[in-house]
RNA sequence: GGGGGCGUAGCUCAGUUGGUUAGAGCGCCGGCCUGUCACGCCGGAGGCCGCGGGUUCGAGUCCCGUCGCUCCCGCCA
């Protein structure tokens, strides 16, 4: 809803203002207005003072005239940036070469007749609109206030507003119910790290702050609601990103008597629904879907950015009899070659070198680099394999002469994720990325992936996660899960599945992850008790709401959608948090500090 | 936990091979200015060069450590 929405809420007149200040527009001319709001801009010329008002709605051009001023003339040279002050005056038009097109209320400009200053301010420690260059973060963060009240930053805030509501608006009208789960609720440490709370009341026991409200939504379809949606402020306790902070927000959802295509039926139609009511990027539906399966064999991640056309390619069949040792024992250990065809880049040999070194941050070993030429490489590694081997890996990578292919040799993870960011570094590096926004569903997830470490299955979602059929307990690695992500320009923006509503299905899948009988009692005896009674078939999604805002204003990091965010140590410069608690209060708790060593 | 980048005036930054008095733009303060809108003109103030140590005749600059910010890897079911 924008100013020019006859929706918009005209302002009821009190002691302070009538108007807004991006309302006072043509149609007011040679009436009176009161507005108030903050100093954003003066330009005094000694016999005339112009200020630019701002408010939430924008900014209005005031006029300190010294024949027209009842004593507020002298306010006007004083008045210095951010003042918070309430003026009254006429609303006339401006000669036309006075016009500042720039600005919507730019037809117009109010005449003061009468100037209060409702708060003095000091000069800030920034400029609000700062023309030389970007504020450093964590100054932006110490005085949020004042960061929040740029065009930016408020725009931002907004929208996300505005989506918050759309989201309200199209759950309700599809007959969901939004209900609050708890946020002092019991740890279960299987994914992320817990934010614990001390519970006075018996010292040594904890409460946790919710990484989601996954077990309550599931129970509140046990309950029988059948539709729920919530807004939920979610924790975890990991190290952060760009576009990950300690405490964030998930748009929750959960439905009963429901499948996997019903539920990617009405969050297509909720995505789309609140894309259009802000004027976000127009998508068709049905959004495409791409296998777990196809997405990691032509793009080597499960969200990829579907802008950019480059695809990797698997060439290790190609290489089954080589001689070259790098590719060799690879293969030989179970892992892959990967390739991407890059395209024709010249790229100089620093560029190259560049990219191996990028490549083995990454995790690989190294990187091979070659530029087809003839039927062969123009490479280094060109030597080390065969005529025929070259001529077989320049047809399946369809390259042309003078393409740059890239090939990884390793395990398959590394391979397709050392790939997969090359491919996404040289698409921006050379400006490949189609214009416009790509939307995908990624379908078909296995249920549990290896883990080598701990030499267990591990769920690819989460424990929950209803398998698409029957599995095979001995073969857990075929097993497909009723899971579904959606991914945005290559960013997961949610995911979710059908959940396992049968009380053995969901022990079987515990004893597959290794949660053993007592264990799964245990940690989660209340869900398989609740499943005993009457859990219809259920499934949801959960998004992340910091990222769809962030994607939608196109900002560098979620931090530019959350009103008073945390730094990338989890420190808040605004308060100070975190910070130590007196003794006192930790005795009531019954906790004691100890030095670190 | 690991790696990269950054830290100089209130803000954003420049600062050469180690060299004498550390600069710019914006902001701020004072003066002038009746049609500006990133107003203009004149003048001025403002510095723990993140912090600690070292090398050196001499350190903003080189070395070591440390703190903070940031990006990435690990981690984030």
């Amino acid at each position: 809803m924008s100013l020019t929405d006859p929706a918009f809420p005209a302002l009821r007149a009190n002691r302070y203002r009538d108007t807004w200040c991006g309302q006072v527009l043509p149609d007011r001319v040679g009436s009176a207005a009161r507005v108030a709001g903050w100093v954003h801009r003066r330009r005094d010329h000694g016999g005339l003072v112009f200020v630019d008002l701002r408010d939430r709605t924008g900014l209005v051009q005031l006029v300190f005239n010294p024949e027209a001023a009842g004593g507020g003339f002298q306010l006007g040279h004083e008045m210095r940036a951010e003042d918070v002050i309430s003026v009254a005056g006429e609303v006339v038009r401006r000669s036309p070469e006075t016009v500042n097109p720039e600005l919507p209320t730019g037809e117009v400009e109010i005449r003061v007749a009468e100037a209060t200053l409702l708060a003095d301010a000091e000069t800030p420690p920034f400029e609000i609109e700062s023309f030389s260059g970007e504020v450093g973060e964590e100054m932006r963060l110490r005085h949020r206030y004042l960061d929040l009240r740029r065009e930016r930053m408020r725009a931002a805030i907004q929208l996300r507003h505005r989506v918050v509501q759309s989201m309200r608006k199209f759950f309700d009208g599809e007959g969901f119910v939004e209900i609050e789960t708890p946020m002092l609720s019991r740890s279960t440490p299987e994914g992320a790290r817990d934010f614990l709370v001390p519970w006075r009341r018996d010292p040594g026991t904890f409460f946790a702050l919710p990484q989601s409200p996954q077990l309550f939504k599931q129970l509140l379809m046990v309950a029988g609601f059948e539709r729920y949606y919530q807004i939920a402020r979610c924790f975890r306790d990991e190290d952060q990103r760009a576009d990950r902070q300690l405490d964030f927000t998930q748009l929750d959802v959960e439905m009963s008597f429901v499948d996997a295509e019903d539920v990617i039926d009405v969050n297509e139609r909720m995505i789309a629904y609140v894309l259009e009511r802000v004027s976000g990027p127009k998508i068709d539906l049905p959004i495409p879907r791409l296998t777990y399966a196809e997405a990691l064999a032509r793009y080597g991640t499960d969200r990829p950015d579907l802008r950019v056309g480059l695809e990797l390619t698997e060439v290790t069949d190609e290489l089954r009899q080589t001689e070259f040792k790098v590719f060799r024992s690879a293969i030989d250990a179970g892992g892959i070659v990967k390739a991407l065809n890059a395209g024709k880049r010249d790229l100089p040999r620093s560029a190259l070198d560049g990219l191996i070194e990028r490549a083995q941050e990454l995790g690989a070993k190294g990187l091979v680099w070659a530029f087809r030429e003839g039927d062969g490489w123009r490479s280094p590694t060109a030597k080390f394999l065969a005529a025929d081997e070259l001529r077989r890996l320049n047809e399946r990578l369809g390259a042309a002469q003078g393409d740059l292919l890239l090939l990884v040799a390793d395990g398959p993870g590394v391979a397709n994720a050392v790939l997969a960011q090359l491919r996404l570094e040289l698409a921006e590096r050379f400006g490949q990325i189609a214009d416009g926004d790509r939307f995908t569903w990624i379908v078909d997830f296995p249920m549990f992936e290896w883990n080598e470490q701990e030499s267990r299955w591990d769920p690819l979602h989460h424990p929950f996660t209803a398998p698409q059929a029957e599995f095979d307990p001995e073969r857990p690695g075929e097993a497909l899960a009723a899971a579904y992500d959606i991914v945005w320009n290559g960013q997961e923006l949610g995911g979710g599945s059908i959940r396992i509503a049968d009380r053995e299905l969901q022990k079987r899948v515990f004893e597959t992850i290794g949660i053993g009988r007592s264990e799964a009692e245990e940690r989660f005896g209340f869900l398989l008790e609740a499943l005993r009674y009457g859990a219809p078939p259920h499934g949801g999604i959960a998004y992340g709401l910091d990222r769809f805002v962030q994607r939608l204003v196109g900002a560098e990091s979620i931090r530019d959608v959350i009103a008073f965010p945390k730094t990338a140590s989890g420190a808040d410069p605004l308060t100070g948090a975190p910070a130590a608690v007196d003794a006192a209060q930790l005795r009531e708790l019954g906790l004691e500090l100890r030095r670190r060593a």
